[in-house]
DNA sequence: AGCTAACCTGACCAGCCGGTCATGTTGTGC
DNA sequence: GCACAACATGACCGGCTGGTCAGGTTAGCT
């Protein structure tokens, strides 16, 4: 599942040397997005590139292990404020941590907003992502905090949108994206509005790779 | 200005290469993203690497040239609605056109949305079309269209994260920003808002290049 | 302590990229 | 039709990438 099995009987040093690379990638890769190479990975690990590729046979399937982390994280997040008593502050906090977890990582926005780089294991967490959050969203459409035909998906996608709306603003002014938030929060719960166009999306399509 | 400088007194072939050529990158930018190498740009325009080379000195200044290309269209778009009668009409016909430019070209979106691949001149002209969404907003403001807080520069944002909303479905539903389009809309102009968190936008700033 | 299999290492490979330049070709003014 | 400058060409370069592997190192068991 995470690159190479990662079971119990493996040497000390080689956990050691897993924790170190995950902790390695992670930082890399939210702080320079999918483009950084392998070799500094390998680098900021303090180990030798080889190694990197012992333990994930891929970049692709290193970025996955590392999506997956941020993607179960942002669920169980979901998952717990299943229960809250406010089911409309419930959604709000969703989507804040949400925004925050991708202005806070650029490979997490380039992945989760590109379907032609998502791993099938990936998709299937943001999937559930979605699931999750139609739950967390029904609740407060019940209440009357959400117009009707807004589903879970229209709010994961959401995320990606109120990001990359900030996104030119961040270095400038890293919390933009709280504006941009509050706009959407104010368009999901108008009154007496109208139905949307278009279909409302249920989960994310899989991706036909381009002809040409 | 535009790579070479293209002035009179050349030779016949040369413009018409550099006609193939703009059409070429055009539409290799727009399906491909900035991430096109040149070589596949000369190719699809049938000449070779070293003429593209001839007619814009990096990869960076015909790309430029395209962006600036797409950018001048639409501030003209916006220039032209400004005289329109209905001002709010007028902001949404504005936001529907830049939206749509966005999901038919990859570059552009990464352009525009990425401060640190922005040449400065597609800076200048990201920052002129501020400008003239500023002066349609404002009008749509004096409307009461557009609740009080809300800038030129937040509406130009907003046409990348309605884009980046839509983009994992662009495949399945390629009229899918249309959806959050009007979410937006709804959310500019709710009646009795309240100010909006952090500062408005006014201009994009300039990019400060990361450290580590 | 000694042995072995598991593990780490870094030189190495092919492939791609942006960009250059000596050479060949061609439009154009006379 | 000639001559020359302007232009096109594609082989070539250095640099970077993801990925491989023969050989050195070490953890852990006996």
């Amino acid at each position: 599942m995470t690159g190479t099995a990662a079971g119990a009987g493996q040497r000390a040093d080689m956990v050691r040397n897993r924790r170190l690379l995950l902790g390695a990638a992670t930082a890399a890769f939210a702080e320079r997005g999918v483009e950084v190479s392998m070799g500094e990975i390998a680098q900021r690990a303090g180990l030798a590139k080889g190694t990197v590729f012992r333990h994930f046979a891929s970049k692709e399937d290193l970025l996955a292990a590392i999506m997956l982390q941020l993607l179960d994280r942002l669920t169980s997040t979901a998952d717990r404020l299943l229960h809250a008593d406010d089911a409309a502050a419930a959604l709000r906090e969703f989507m804040t941590t949400g925004v925050e977890a991708l202005a806070a990582d650029r490979a997490f926005c380039e992945v989760v907003g590109r379907p032609s780089l998502q791993h099938p294991e990936v998709r299937a967490a943001i999937n559930h992502l979605c699931d999750v959050a139609e739950a967390l969203t029904a609740r407060a459409r019940e209440r009357g905090a959400v117009r009707d035909d807004v589903t879970g998906t229209d709010v994961v996608l959401l995320l990606g949108g109120i990001h990359q709306t900030a996104a030119p603003l961040l270095a400038a002014q890293p919390q933009a994206w709280r504006r941009y938030l509050e706009l959407a929060l104010d368009g999901l719960h108008v009154p007496n509005a109208g139905a949307l166009p278009e279909q409302p999306p249920c989960r994310l399509p899989r991706h036909v790779p381009e002809s040409t």
